[in-house]
DNA sequence: TCAGGTACTGACCGAAAGGTAAGTAATGCT
DNA sequence: AGCATTACTTACCTTTCGGTCAGTACCTGA
């Protein structure tokens, strides 16, 4: 596999995904158990949900502590790394909001 | 379609497909023709970069324009929304480059 | 007359991503 | 015994994405 050409393919790379902006959005608040996440974000079914965090946890952007209790307990929440993430990725859903009208109206559909 | 949930979302909408993100970087320093971005971007085909210029012209993040030349000559340069879009790429550029050594270490392929 | 350069276009294909639906394990509560 | 809760797991299928390859149009210069 070819080295990655500059930051931002790297980082692509590690946001890359339907649901990653996603969670790490939900997760910027603090943890949260899986079912939290799942009512959080709209739409994403479980086997998404947890293949996307597992995908992010096996980069270091998001932790996973399980508490051995049943019913069962997971949290997830941001490593230093994902919180890094998250800021360098501030600017970005700044730009989105405010250009939101026009890019909603450009959409493919 | 649902509308997008946060400006994150719809600016990973935009950025979304493989080659989008190497398109801005290159267009950076200036307007270039097809052939030469084709160059630039190391591995990309003719169809690819076509389909995703296309789609980032419809966005309005890109200008094409042509000159009625033989052999044909088209430049692309980045519209006012795409430089602004660029600007709030800068920082997840920054934080991919400062990370790519454990970025590449933790990589699927 | 024919190769060469430039910017595309279209048919077809395989891989990857994403989605649906059902099942699993452990325990407490009634 | 049977149901609820929580966090997964698995098999299977559909859709989307990206890639290969061949072809087009136009004029220039040999």
């Amino acid at each position: 596999m070819l080295p990655y050409s500059c930051g931002l393919d790297a980082a692509a790379d590690v946001i890359g995904g339907k649901w990653k902006p996603r969670i790490l959005w939900a997760l910027h608040h603090g943890p949260m158990r899986f079912g939290e996440l799942r009512r959080e974000i709209a739409g994403v079914t479980e086997k998404m949900l947890i293949q996307q965090l597992r995908e992010l946890e096996s980069r270091d952007i998001v932790h996973r502590e399980v508490f051995h209790q049943v019913p069962p307990k997971v949290e997830y929440s941001l490593t230093e790394l994902g919180q890094s993430l998250n800021v360098a990725l501030a600017p970005l859903d700044a730009w989105g909001a405010e250009h939101i009208a026009v890019l909603e109206a450009s959409r493919a559909g």
